[in-house]
DNA sequence: ACTGAGCGTGTAGGTTGCCTACATGCAGTC
DNA sequence: GACTGCATGTAGGCAACCTACACGCTCAGT
């Protein structure tokens, strides 16, 4: 019978080390080690070390030259999948612990396009304002499937979606509704159309337009009009940017579109329902099951759900 | 609108650290820190650093002076508990990542009574002999309701009850029963005795005895042969090693109890079964929960539970 | 074929964090 | 009231992690 010695020669990590699972993860989800190492503020150096290390330990491979880059084992597919578990199990604890002690505590990290943070972000500003949630925020104007790839990044990721109720590519992530937001026509105060109090397809298709560039969320609609009237929408211009829209529509260089809440009409542009066409976007609020089970996130976002639901609701005191 | 920056001023730890949480779990097993620090080969000191970094990190009290020692506060019980979940977590997917490897690997520490570990061992050496799967081994003879707690110490404890099938004390554990294991009367050859096959409690109980202390587990036996017969045994002796007992049998001391597969009779004693009381005892695996994710924990209790059979197998070949 | 850009890997060196050794304070025990 | 055992500080050694920098490799463009 021999006895206890050599302890940490033989098994030199007694347990798996999550910041190795993570890691793989990272790589599993951004493809190259660059990429991980951008969005850890880390070297790649330190990356590459951390996996021989980690691949040391456990004796196996964890990842293969391919290309220009690298590319996962078997192994390392394994693991980076169990990387979810053990992480969304930390979390679930530090949640518990959270929730005990009373209060959220920590940094949320939010992306957002800027339209929808411009409306929610200040009220949610004022509603944490006394507690032990910090914000960090970043806000970007993308394409509706590129939302999802954001949730790597922010753990909470403010997006929209005209054609569903979720964007595309977000199946692995929590969503939650925040709002579904009319999406009006603008128009110059002085325009022919703005006598009207309502809008339809067969209103607007003729007229001049200020659109945005293709395959955007907004894009949607006047295509959506182009196919149920079966004539062409003139666009004049292609813009991103809703408050250069609104100033150009003003400038009377023709029609657009902007969402309801967000915009607070300057003076000289009118906003008008359109109506006989889905015209509406949904508010989605994404985050990877992992950061969902922080607490302090799952505060945030029920926060945003009910900023959501007072804008809905103000918008049918105000108009209805 | 904020950028990124001052990430680990505010969120210095990212994650809940695996290494705080064991401790915090070591602490509610074993009560003091100086025991767990005994336990994993550290000094007070490094562990209290420990606790004081944790709390800072979480900003949460996790012990509170008591008396002599220290206890923990709701949040460190909160997350003691919590560290369950987590390490069975990590060792579930090492689990994983080991299957897909074939072969398990590791250290696996085993505690085990003399008497099975006897029986047992050897063999089981031999089958791990060209394995990736090292022993390290302890063996004690306590009393049966102290194995459970030996679990804390060794991935395996190997155990045994008389009583009933597992030891008291088990409930947390996963348990395998390995194998039952007869309990004979062992006298020397030219005893009256010996003549007979099969020995009663009636054919027993007037006779000196060699005994074990009292609570060990061997002792139930003739506590229920007095019980049966309404008349005492007299112990002449109370032992606690087998082999010595045996050879004090054979010098005439008086007639025993041994286990029947651990026991190979030595020239001038013999063992013969006895019937009409219970007469046996579990040999059974015990392994808390999380150790009992591992493989290579696995593999090994497996084997054991195969030689178990073996024993039986090949005694009632022999005897039956 | 050559050049440049992007990616991963190695090496050297600085900083951080963990641990041991030792000393101190404190609570029960004989 | 001395003794024992436990927890907690402090100083210093040692290992781990990271950055900076250089190099080898692959693919794209000229």
């Amino acid at each position: 019978m021999q006895s206890h010695s050599s302890e940490r020669s033989q098994q030199h990590a007694r347990y798996l080390e999550p910041r190795h699972l993570e890691l793989l993860r990272e790589i599993a989800a951004r493809g190259t080690l660059a990429a991980v190492a951008k969005a850890t503020h880390r070297t790649p150096s330190a990356l590459s070390q951390q996996l021989r290390t980690a691949e040391r330990d456990l004796a196996v491979k964890l990842v293969e030259p391919d290309s220009r880059g690298v590319r996962l084992t078997p192994a390392g597919q394994l693991l980076a999948e169990g990387a979810d578990e053990v992480i969304s199990s930390l979390a679930r604890v530090q949640a518990r612990l959270d929730a005990s002690t009373g209060e959220p505590r920590g940094s949320v990290s939010i992306g957002t396009l800027p339209s929808a943070g411009q409306v929610l972000l200040p009220q949610l500003l004022r509603r944490l304002r006394d507690t032990a949630i910090t914000l960090t925020l970043d806000d970007f104007d993308i394409a509706e499937a590129d939302f999802a790839a954001r949730a790597l990044d922010a753990d909470i990721v403010i997006s929209h979606s005209i054609s569903g109720r979720v964007p595309r590519g977000a199946e692995g992530l929590i969503n939650t509704v925040l709002t579904r937001e009319p999406i009006d026509v603008v128009l110059p105060v002085e325009h022919a159309l703005a006598t009207k109090a309502e809008l339809t397809p067969h209103d607007v298709v003729d007229h001049d337009w200020v659109g945005v560039p293709e395959g955007y969320p907004f894009d949607a609609i006047p295509v959506a009009i182009e196919q149920l009237t079966g004539r062409p929408v003139h666009r004049t211009l292609r813009l991103r940017d809703n408050h250069l829209l609104e100033s150009l529509v003003g400038a009377g260089a023709g029609i657009g579109l902007l969402p309801r809440f967000s915009t607070r009409p300057a003076p000289g542009v009118v906003l008008r329902p359109l109506v006989g066409v889905s015209a509406s976007r949904s508010i989605v609020a994404l985050s990877r099951p992992d950061r969902y089970e922080r607490l302090a996130v799952r505060t945030v976002t029920e926060h945003l759900v009910s900023i959501g639901a007072e804008l809905m609701g103000g918008y049918s005191v105000q108009h209805g």
